[in-house]
DNA sequence: GATGAATGAGGGTTCATTCAT
DNA sequence: CATGAATGAACCCTCATTCAT
């Protein structure tokens, strides 16, 4: 029988404070660019000093780079929720759950670009986050191999992410428009997009 | 004839002294992150004082869309001179001289991404930017017409440009990789991205 | 006899305690700059909380003042180790030695320098450190009369240390010079200067 | 004829500006440690923005490093002033007046044990240092040679620099005692030193 | 008595922007 | 008009010290 010991206790407490800090970050993220957002305003924000913040991460940008892992398996657990209720076409279904994950946390495809680019992260930092990102793509390769697809799923279910994710860079929250015209939108241009890989993946393509 | 006027030459003048700072702009953002490059970089660069940049661009914001403007024009110009090269498969074409460009100018998506969020951009700056996307949309389309596709062929096309922005958020300058090995993936997944689209624009999808 | 009270037993774990803090400090400060030896790094490497220091040491400067302390009385005993062995020249081994423990334990000096100033230090401070810079002092004057000097042996004895802690200070790890280098010139300036004093001391002066 | 350029004048308000910084910087040297000392505090003291510091300096280092410079400097004006002066007992009086220096400016030899050790300094600023540092040695020298001595009189120089510099560390203000007190007491060692040396280089030693 | 998480003032430094010259 | 020195708010981060457990 598992017995938890107070170790366990301590670790268990250092992660309900993370998640704190984590929650409040992201919750600061959906009011202004994830940039934008301070160690200052995450500390008020979460009723707890600057200094505690270092106690949990060595730096903003791990800070930063948590919530993006968070919210990475938040999106993971939503599908899996999601594709679990329904039947039919499920490469769109998968589509139009992810769009509408990123309409909601705007910060997720913002903190992609900022961490992409070579030099901003520690091998460590890409060792922790690989795995999760595979594991989304793993996910979509699934869905694609459920239809049946002979080629090369994996590369497949890479092309989808990106495609999707691009619509989120080139629309997000494109000016001019009402927020509710854009989230409309790029839920066509996603279905738009995941029809043609619907169609792909049914085909002995490539 | 036309004539040209004192004010004219004035005017001249002045978009030269922008196309100068642009320039050095976007020399430096080749260099590093678009958003470590400073006012005094710039106009150190340029060789002219900081000042001075003022009486140009009322902030930094409005300069850098100002690249982002100017970049945009040369993709366009690069793109139309590639097409009148070849014949054949051009939507696989376009996709990959694009991927190509933002390549060769990482800065092009970052700040695709920075502008993006709502609040970033005043509706003047708006309208000053929407004719330009609209005719790298335009472009597109045109490819995909001519290909013979019936459907919503303005669709068509602002899908394939977000698909293909999405491959650089996704994988740019991917973690771990060489420079090299990433800038073949992001073509490759551009490829495969572009025959999707090749293919159902041939149909009469939609 | 004497008895050993409970009270006692308690004193000497007190004691054992400080020892443990202080041998910590001192082995972190011949890694690192003293001034950037922090309480954590302290209570870290002596396998304790930084709580538990506070209840040995009201505050970091106190704990430093008695790596001082404990210093100095290595100092002692090494010399008169050192005293024991030889016969001759002693002025000259004596600093020698000194100039020698200086080399090995740079933050001496330094602590030195950062005590000296002007209220960095309570009366009662002052109070425990007193003793014991005399009693290096009254070595140093032991060395001078045995040599059969007339003059004012105290005064001898101060100018002494006061020349030998100077060379530290100007020359300890001249900049652009190796370690060894450094050590050696060190020891050049010191025997010099002992010889000096070894000369002086021989002579009725003053 | 020599013309003033505007660059000139430039760069003589450049100096001046710097000359403010550093005169403000010793101020406050003389009311607390020279390392509680705050970027901050300067400016004030100035009367102008801390940003303005870092228009003249890349950091706070570079500024202290600076006003010791600057100190040096002023050591070797006074010296040379005294010693213009009178006749006589040369390095007697150089020695008096050299500690007389330190007793009114203590941060000068503080500095010196903050810059001394190791990988403190860049070779640029030790390049910058070296020659003035040469020069007061120099100054040295020439009272040994004056007295005819005929050793290593450059290593004399040295070790008579150290031992001073040696009192104010051991004595310079030594808690306890009177500001008054402690001036006296830092004299008459100093003054015991040099006879000392003002004996040794009477003679052929070494 | 020991712990170590929390504190928060304060550190050096940056940089878009302004404005007197 | 151009200049570039000056501004100063804001940034991230550190660390001696405290105190509830």
């Amino acid at each position: 029988m598992a017995e938890i010991t107070f170790g366990d206790l301590k670790e268990r407490e250092r992660e309900a404070r993370k998640e704190l800090i984590v929650n409040t970050a992201k919750k600061l993220f959906s009011e202004k660019s994830f940039k934008s957002v301070t160690v200052r305003d995450i500390a008020k924000g979460a009723g707890i000093s600057t200094g505690t913040i270092y106690r949990y991460y060595e730096s903003l940008d791990e800070l930063f780079l948590d919530v993006f892992f968070s919210d990475t398996n938040e999106i993971i657990r939503i599908i899996e929720g999601e594709l679990k209720k329904g039947g039919g076409c499920t490469i769109r279904k998968f589509s139009e759950v992810y769009i509408g994950y990123l309409n909601e946390n705007t910060s997720y495809y913002q903190m992609m670009s900022y961490f992409m680019p070579r030099g901003m992260l520690t091998d460590e930092e890409i060792e922790k986050i690989n795995p999760i990102m595979q594991e989304v793509i793993d996910l979509i390769e699934r869905l694609i191999k459920a239809v049946g697809h002979k080629g090369d799923t994996q590369l497949m279910a890479r092309a989808l992410f990106s495609a999707l994710n691009g619509i989120m860079t080139s629309y997000a929250q494109y000016p001019g428009s009402s927020l509710g015209e854009i989230q409309k939108y790029t839920l066509v241009l996603a279905g738009y997009i995941a029809d043609f890989f619907e169609m792909g993946a049914r085909k002995e393509y490539y």
